[in-house]
DNA sequence: CGTAGTGTTGAGTCAAGTCAATGGTTGTGG
DNA sequence: CCACAACCATTGACTTGACTCAACACTACG
């Protein structure tokens, strides 16, 4: 357990995409004291309703947001990847208004509430760092909000295989776009608010069209720039570019 | 200008509701440096792309948060209400993602994003209390994502309707959760992902069944219960109760 | 009292949903 | 290594909720 990446590695990385820390700071983040447990698929990390004490972040694996209605039908509202954090928003909020669930089996950090706060308010880099990611995904809610509302079943599709696509790039898991999608089509009927079997469909009709390639739960864009023109992909949503106070020649 | 109510007192009355603040909390943000202007409907507060340095505060008037996709369609992604901030987020995101126009002429104050900052970082319950209610929105933009994307087009207006009346009540605007709704029917057609056609016969089934009354802008629910059932409306989302930490009973 | 923005209504269409069956993959235990 | 079981993907036939297009009515305001 001690031999391999620390689990904080990830989310220091993740921070100092858009915020630098300084080497002080990411060993103090690095010396947060965790906990690591290993979830399987589908299991629940957090539960609507619960009052968490610890803030947790996901190692490795998948995990996604998920709200249901009274009927039972899920909406997965975020989809989590390694290096993320699963509920910086209980750092202000007491119970939790939705639910995280693992998506493959994977492996989730525990951090106390209160040493992460102490954290920040004794570095504002690192008060910055985590705010700015707070700041982001509520960013991709909105863009959400937009896909779901507004874009097309293709559109709607295509959009959400943009933005994994580069975040999982933003993270080195991904290779020309593409990448090792671990999520069933029904999960991803569940993310852009359709049924599985009209996102089948429309998957397949991307594939007649060689936008989309896929094999076993591997997928590839061979026509990357087309894809994102029919996704209506832009990413300034994701807020990448690099921070604008100092060096802005990113 | 200056016997009027002072333009932050709504922010002020607003921060309160979800964390306490002091005398001197209270006092110091009363003394924000702040610019006050008119704006017409329809006008711009915030375009996406912008690089904002001020931080903009709605004192009277309703405005919301809009996106469009690349053929010209518009989703609204949220409605802010008076006393609320208008971007908060650009405290940590330099270049807006979307834009935030008027709904109805109303009065905006305008406060150095600086000058919010350094208070923030000088009054940890300021601080507490602005990024509460930067989480909360982000909870506000996760049930929207489920509203739109899983509820049909009854229950999503329904929803949007409980949610403004529970909002405008918090901050005494409503009367018996009817309130005086701004809003054509374009426009809530934007904001739950339908065309004004449909909205418009939705709305007048819901009139039909005695669930909402409209009087020129005005509007009121005969059956606020079943109107709650219908829309799947459960304010848990919108986290209004006080803080755990002491007086629990209600 | 005109004009422009809203709201309302009707008729016809279509994108996405439903229901139901079949086919493929993966993992597991014997 | 095989056979089963469970889950997931795919396809067809049919239905429907929401959209489109187009007209007309109301209201506010100068």
């Amino acid at each position: 357990m001690s031999a391999t990446a620390h689990p904080l590695e990830l989310l220091v990385r993740d921070l100092e995409l858009r915020s630098p820390l300084s080497a002080r700071d990411r060993s103090s983040i690095l010396n947060l004291p965790v906990t690591t447990q290993t979830s399987e698929a589908r299991s629940y990390v957090v539960r609507e309703g619960d009052v968490p004490t610890q803030c947790g972040i996901l190692v490795r694996g998948f995990a996604f947001r998920q709200k249901l209605t009274s009927d039972g039908e899920r909406q997965i509202v975020a989809i989590i990847l390694p290096g993320e954090a699963l509920d910086f928003q209980h750092l202000f909020l007491r119970v939790a208004d939705h639910s995280v669930q693992m998506m493959t089996r994977g492996e989730v950090a525990f951090v106390p509430q209160n040493d992460l706060q102490a954290l920040m308010q004794s570095s504002p880099a690192i008060n910055r760092a985590v705010l700015m990611k707070a700041m982001v995904e509520a960013s991709i809610f909105r863009e959400w909000v937009l896909n779901v509302g507004r874009r097309s079943a293709r559109a709607r599709i295509a959009h959400v295989l943009c933005e994994l696509g580069v975040r999982l790039d933003r993270v080195g898991l991904a290779r020309d776009y593409g990448y090792h999608l671990p999520m069933t089509q029904e999960e991803l009927a569940d993310a852009v608010g359709l049924t599985p079997v009209h996102v089948n469909r429309t998957l397949m009709a991307l594939e007649a069209e060689n936008l989309v390639s896929r094999t076993r739960r591997q997928i590839s864009f061979p026509d990357w720039q087309q894809l994102r023109i029919i996704a209506d992909f832009n990413e300034h949503y994701l807020h990448l570019k690099g921070q604008p106070t100092s060096s802005a020649g990113g």
